[in-house]
DNA sequence: ATGAAAGCGCTAACAC
DNA sequence: GTGTTAGCGCTTTCAT
């Protein structure tokens, strides 16, 4: 057991203080080139890294942003915690990643965490049941800015950064009724979420005010064997649809699975839309056509963000990550 | 900016030494019953939290791990860190997730970070081009375990926590073999990685000792769209096979999309196996029988070990998830 | 151009 | 049962 090189260490063998050496690392214009030769050489030797530790303590802010999602294996997060751990580290800064397993008491530990780390900054995608978010706003008493991702509250004084859902679904019903489509099967998730609410309001309202005389049958599907079934269902029914509608990519792998099995042929006999990370859609032949919400240029954003906010945005801001539709073949 | 609390802040207001709050803050059984209540009382009170950093510089350790990575998004990884957060995270530990996108350059800067941040072990899957593990098996000189998952090393003295290749590849032959196909296209990953090697070189040995008469048709295939390719330049053919064997779930996608576009029933017209995480194959109808090697069990695996080392195992290990295969409909 | 010294927040050995 | 003290590794002000 080696233990690590420290400054003292180094002042020591070389016989000048502390101080020359720190100031020697950091290039200080004031110490001489041979002198900073020295110290490099031997720093180098020994393989000295500084205590990451000390410098937070000592200089009272770290290098280190806290996120917090309700699950890093999913269709979306993943992509944007990928996109975020990227963009911070490129920064010279260390992403904290925390789960919550959608349980709001998990997500307040790791809050508690974050604060014990003394992070900079704080990315935080709430769970289902957190509603209460006191406990993150009172971190701006801390100067600790605290962003909003995709799973966001409903309150308004805080920052936030998704997708534009409404925009999303109007994409979605705009590109359907474009092709005609007379009869639209259209899933969304969980109701309780605001994301289902929104994108549901801005499709329902988009045909209504544009396509009056389609027929929409909305589903709520909460997982993929619920889209599953309700599809397989649908198809039992005298007067199928001509197409469906995918709130998300959890909902088109069940709805796709009842297509393969009802061995329907898209885009033909039916057509495909769904809102999506775009990963999912390019599995299928044909490739499903997508309203594009990126993780990674939400990820990419939410960093921007951050930073603005660290050089002291005073305002909260609401910002939406642009969707655009992809064409596959599906629709 | 209202700093965060202190001991020394405590101990003012409360007119006792840092030591004595110190103590009553973790239960010490020197201190009254009354002393503790006060001291909870106003810690509660001023939402005092323990700075992380200056008990890790005081007692020179830290309850954090590194975990470097290639790349988060992925069919294997995203369960595999999933698992690792969440283990580490039950036990106390946190995880700082770096990825190195595939560069050996940006793995040893990852490295470097570790270091700094005087990690009490590392988790690492290492890059398709890292040759030299000398960096990382140097930490064992810091009594600082290092894993390796997955992406490992071809050295034998260091710990490795792997899918068994070669078991997973063998139960897929056998399965074929069940099943009486009699010709079989089979896709491997790239050739310069073990893992490929590998499971071809175990896939081939168990056809060619227990059923020599089958006919074998070996591909590469290093993404997806050469999957699909080659899958639909093999219907091009006159003697199509009689199933596919896809080595991963990225060759899986691949072959199923031909699959669809070329509308073969599976599995009247063509089986399908594969060696895969779980996710995709349940993605299709019918869904896919696959030999499973579990991201979600190689994490806890790898935390035992971390744990086991931290503990003093003088020993390195190399050690397997075991692999089963998951019946769908496509064999 | 270099050094001395204080102090960040905390723990723990040693007093009493 | 509580206080005193030293020190973890580092930065930075103030001297010289």
């Amino acid at each position: 057991m080696k233990p690590n090189a420290t400054l003292k260490q180094l002042s020591e063998t070389l016989e000048m203080s502390i101080s020359t050496v720190s100031r020697a690392l950091k290039n200080h214009p004031d110490i001489s080139e041979a002198t900073k030769q020295k110290v490099w050489d031997l720093a180098n030797m020994l393989e000295y890294e500084p205590n990451t530790n000390a410098i937070n303590l000592r200089t009272n802010n770290s290098k280190l942003f806290g996120l917090i999602v309700p699950v890093i294996s999913n269709y979306f997060y993943d992509s944007l915690i990928a996109s975020l751990e990227e963009e911070t580290r490129l920064h010279g800064y260390s992403l904290l990643i925390l789960q919550s397993g959608d349980d709001s008491i998990v997500e307040l530990n790791n809050l508690k965490l974050c604060k014990q780390n003394r992070v900079a900054g704080i990315f935080v995608s709430v769970t289902i049941g957190t509603k209460d978010i006191a406990p993150f706003l009172k971190l701006a008493d801390n100067d600790i800015p605290v962003i909003f991702l995709d799973k966001v509250p409903t309150q308004e004084n805080c920052n936030k950064i998704c997708v534009g859902d409404a925009e999303a679904a109007t994409l979605a019903a705009k590109a359907l009724i474009e092709k005609n489509k007379k009869s639209v099967l259209a899933f969304f998730g969980n109701k309780n979420m605001s994301i289902s609410q929104e994108r549901l309001e801005a499709f329902a309202h988009y045909f209504k005010v544009n396509a009056p005389r389609v027929k929409l049958q909305i589903e709520e599907a909460i997982n993929p064997s619920e889209a599953y079934n309700k599809t397989l269902n649908s198809w039992k029914q005298a007067d199928a649809p001509d197409a469906i509608f995918c709130m998300s990519d959890e909902i088109l792998t069940g709805v796709m699975k009842a297509m393969q099995q009802l061995k329907l042929q898209i885009p033909s006999e039916v057509g495909i839309i769904a809102i999506s990370n775009g990963f999912i859609p390019k599995l299928y032949f044909p490739e499903i056509t997508y309203v594009e919400t990126s993780g990674h240029k939400l990820g990419k954003l939410a960093y921007t963000r951050m930073v603005s906010c660290l050089a002291g945005s005073g305002f909260t801001l609401n910002l939406k990550v642009e969707s655009l539709l992809v064409e596959g073949g599906s629709l």
